[in-house]
DNA sequence: ACAGTAACCTTCGCTTGCGTAAGTTACGAC
DNA sequence: GTCGTAACTTACGCAAGCGAAGGTTACTGT
């Protein structure tokens, strides 16, 4: 028995912030990070305030580290996904990795869906996921070259692909009864994929100007 | 000239609460739920504190009147865009209607993608986009069951084209330099269309197990 | 045994922000 | 004109929550 679990008393600096790291962002997922409270944090914990502050600065700062350890892992977990295969498998595999990751981990998912704190800082929205999709856009776009589509609208595309996935995991991650991933994420895939391979050259509206006289 | 304009004082009671809500759609939008103040929801409409509470009763009070408002509006609009057409034209206009609705009010469309604060009182995520997403997949259901596709599978293509216009939506109303919401409608929606044109009838993983060993 | 140090705690100040109580000003009716 | 009412104000009570100051406990090496 060591001495950390005699009655979860003292643990070293980098194992409290382990555990830190846990506890913040469950509670940083349930209530978003306004309404989370250092308190909180500290009680699930077992600890007072001030070790949090000691570790990391502040509420903002706990909650950095955390979002960036997702960004992380998603990101890692993703690329592992797409080394190998065929296209159309490298897709499929991108989304199960990320349906997977959703499932695994829902709470750093919950947070990624958030707007991170940043936000309100710099103005403007870099918001988690549309960065990612913005590297999406990247591979698409010298596939739109290559292939003679309009490149302009890769950006489109690769946003759409993520939301859809994005979507559509947050809503499976919190129904009772939900189907396997494998399922979600090979609907999911077709639905992309056909919609890519049968995408017309130019899409144009279908007219129908003719709203209500 | 009216009395209420003399010197922008004295309003009627409905004229009141029309100023609040629309002054509070961009407060609310702007800091989200939990970060805006009352103070200035009230700062901004030129009056005190408990003008608000008398008309709406608090914060809360007038969140849930803006968000019933918004959700109001959009379902309206999309009802509108589909009255008549072709089932592909029906899909394209609908798609337009709900990017026109984000470009046309940014601030109500930045609310509905943030989770109400309902959301923490019954603890679980009713959200309003998953609700939208719901109607479409109660369509989407009877469409695939006289397809003779997996009626089952119908809510996770509802939400998955539901996550795509959103996620689309949100990043082109923050883009700079967007294309047309008329480009951008009939690009998502082809996507939608063909993907959906082209499923097929039971997709299934395209194995693949042998993730590195 | 007895420093020395790392981990941790209790207590506090201070700000913010919700919601309310009591009083004040404009305006229309008669 | 003065009376009543609807619109609005200033002032306040009170709780929550961030962050810091200073002190205390327990493990570690010698």
């Amino acid at each position: 028995m060591t001495k950390e679990e005699r009655h979860a008393g003292r643990l070293t600096a980098a194992a409290r912030r382990a555990q830190l790291i846990e506890v913040g962002r469950a509670v940083f997922a349930k209530h978003g990070y306004e309404a989370t409270t250092v308190e909180e944090i500290a009680e699930r914990a077992r600890i007072s305030k001030p070790i949090v502050y000691e570790h990391f600065g502040g509420k903002e700062g706990l909650y950095a580290v955390i979002v960036d350890r997702e960004v992380e892992h998603i990101v890692g977990r993703i690329v592992d996904a797409v080394i190998a295969g065929s296209p159309r498998e490298r897709l499929e595999q991108a989304v199960l990795a990320f349906l997977s990751y959703a499932k695994d981990r829902p709470d750093g998912f919950a947070m990624l869906l958030r707007d991170a704190p940043l936000t309100k800082r710099r103005g403007e929205m870099p918001a988690v996921m549309h960065d990612l999709a913005d590297r999406v856009g990247g591979v698409f776009t010298e596939q739109f070259r290559k292939a003679g589509y309009d490149a302009k609208t890769a950006p489109i595309y690769a946003h759409a692909l993520v939301g859809m996935v994005a979507f559509v995991g947050q809503w499976w991650t919190e129904s009772r009864k939900p189907p396997s991933p494998e399922t979600v994420a090979s609907h999911v895939a077709a639905l992309a994929w056909m919609g890519l391979r049968h995408l017309p050259r130019r899409p144009t509206l279908l007219a129908r100007k003719d709203r209500r006289p």
